[in-house]
Parts: structure tokens; C-alpha cells; sequence
DNA sequence: GTCTATAGCTAGATAGAC
DNA sequence: GTCTATCTAGCTATAGAC
């Protein structure tokens, strides 16, 4: 067998990009040929399933990389609560880059012929709202103070993620995680 | 000349329910011929810039809909500040049909080949947040509060559109609506 | 103004050589 | 595992009859 061009990791990465900007049906084979550097039938070759598959296989990623990263510093028991935020703090800003990235899961949340994806996207903002309850309840927050932050907290990192973009203004995300830490601080 | 199958509303109503649900590219031109009733080549008739004009009509068509109903009841001179929040709301309930439809301004704005529409949706967020700021205004805000509640406003209407679909739970929208108009009582 | 028919193209996907 | 070449279906868009 012949030495991968670009290892799993680097492969949906590229992906991932594509994806996020351009949703499903905006994204064609050819544009993830390009970005990837690998030929159309080499991606149906790591991807059988072809253009679902690849958008799956994204979604799956980058719901590992939030459990490994986001989630993972928020429960980390080596830290203080302070450092535990501050850290989740630091990787949900680096997912999103300052807010320039639009979230994955809204990007493929809009797609022809019924709900491709509406499964895995439903299961992974429930683990952003399970996260942020677990936060909160080890904030000593009741358990309803704890679910409402919650909510609000993934209805401010959304909102704030389509008004940074299409105002052209980045602030507006930087400012809601501030709001975010005050919640939990 | 032969009668109008459609009129001119009843037909950009079809279409953004399409282009709402479906995005920008996940759009097709067949889609639209079914559910508004008029084939492609009459659709081509009505706008002669194709799939491109269609969308930049509803963007102008919702745009036209938000000022007079939303943003008018808003500014109402006629009633008290407590009847346009709750005649202004009532609207924005009904845009949205209780958080079952997505932001048309969300919806195009992920599509292909550069800004197709960037400048429309901005535009049309901009006079969002501007009519918020109004309202914060005529209830003796600070400018600045005026301004940092209307951008809240938003991130809360955007974020809880997309939660509920998500989530599949519309009493997060409903919550949303009650918390502002609380925020501006 | 609406329609049938079709042009021209690009999309997603596959076959088979190396 | 990657590639060139190709298939087929579906897309946007147009021509021309009524």
C-alpha cells in the first residue's frame, strides 16, 4: 500500500473547514479535492460513503475534540473551579477563533432531504448543555439555576457567533465569552 | 397578456419558506416550481437574474415585512411603550412561528462564491438592532445601555432560534421572547 | 404569463491503471 | 493509496409555442 498523502487528523481538519463555511450543499467534492490535495476518487477511497460519510466523519471529530478539550478542562478535578474555566474559556476561543469560525453543528444543521445530520447535531449540543450543567452544579448552583445558565450560555455563544459574523464584528463574540466567565465566576 | 397564476406575494411567501428551511444552495430551482406552482421557465419569467434575484427578493420581501410589522409596531405613537412591546413581539412570534422557522438572514447567509448576499444581511441586522436600540432609547436608556441590550436582544432571538431547532424544543424560543420583553419593561 | 422541451454544465460517484 | 478518465443524474438556465 502506498503512504497516505495526509494523515485521518490533517485530512478532516481540511474537511471541517469546508464544511463549516460552506454547510452541506454548499460544499462540493471538488472544493474539498482542492483544500485537501487529494484527487475526488482519493477521497471516496478514505470515505466509501462518499460526501455524507465525510460530513459525519467531521461531525464526529469535532465532537471528540470539544469532549477532549472543551469538556474535558471544565471537569478536570487536578484544577481550581477558576482554572478549569479559564481554560474551557481558552479552547472554546480557539474553536471558534475569536469568532470567526462559524460552529459546525449550525452549519450542516441546514440540509436537503430531511435530517441527514439532526441526530448527531441534537446529541452534541446536548453534551455543550450537559457540560455547562456540570459546571454549574459544581459551582453549587441548584440544579434549575444550573440547567437555565446553561441554556443561556449556549444561546449566547450561537447568537453572538451569527452577530460577530454577519456584522462583521468580532467583538461582539470576545465580549459574550466575558459575559459567559461572569456566569460562572 | 395571461392572468398571474401566483401574485407577486403569495409567490415570494412559497419562496422563502423554501430558501428559509433549505439555505442558499440547498435550494433548487425544481423545489421551487413545486411548491409555488409555476414551472421553472415561468419562474425564470418572473426573475429574469434567476435562483440569484429569487433570493435577493425574499431578503427585500422579509426586509419590507420586519419594517412594516415588526419595527412599526415598535415606534407606534399612537400606543404606550408597554402596547408596542407587546404588539411588536407578538410580531416577531408570528416571523418566527414560535421557533419553528429559522432566520431567513441565518439561512442565506452560508453560500458560495463570495458575499452573494453578505451585504443584504447585514444590512437587514443592522436595522434589527437599530429598532431595539429605538425602543431602549424611548423607555430613557443610556445610549450605552440602549446598545448593549439591543445586541443581547439579538444574540437571544438568533441563539434560541437555533437551539430550539436543534433541541427540538420550542419553549426555549418562548422563553427567549418572555426574557426581553422583560428586559424592556 | 405560462408552458414543454432542451441546452449546457457541474455535481456526486465509479472503474481500473499504477 | 492515489491517480486519470469517465459515467450519470441533477442542476441552472434558455428557446420558442401558445
Amino acid at each position: 500500500m502506498r503512504p497516505q498523502k495526509v494523515n485521518d487528523e490533517e485530512l478532516l481538519i481540511s474537511l471541517t473547514k469546508v464544511f463549516r463555511e460552506r454547510g452541506y450543499e454548499g460544499t462540493s467534492i471538488k472544493e474539498l479535492s482542492d483544500l485537501t490535495g487529494l484527487k475526488k476518487a482519493s477521497l471516496y477511497h478514505r470515505f466509501p460513503n462518499g460526501k455524507q460519510e465525510m460530513a459525519a466523519s467531521v461531525l464526529e471529530y469535532i465532537g471528540k475534540w470539544v469532549a477532549d478539550n472543551i469538556f474535558h478542562a471544565f471537569t478536570n478535578e487536578a484544577d481550581t473551579y477558576k482554572t478549569r474555566l479559564k481554560n474551557g474559556m481558552f479552547q472554546i476561543r480557539k474553536l471558534y477563533e475569536g469568532g470567526k469560525n462559524p460552529c459546525i453543528l449550525k452549519a450542516l444543521s441546514t440540509q436537503n432531504g430531511m435530517e441527514l445530520f439532526h441526530q448527531s447535531i441534537s446529541k452534541g449540543m446536548k453534551e455543550w448543555v450537559a457540560a455547562f450543567i456540570n459546571l454549574g452544579l459544581s459551582m453549587e448552583f441548584t440544579k434549575q439555576m444550573a440547567e437555565e445558565k446553561a441554556i443561556q450560555t449556549l444561546i449566547d455563544i450561537q447568537g453572538s457567533l451569527i452577530l460577530s459574523k454577519t456584522l462583521d464584528n468580532a467583538t461582539i463574540f470576545e465580549s459574550t465569552l466575558k459575559k459567559i466567565e461572569n456566569r460562572y465566576s
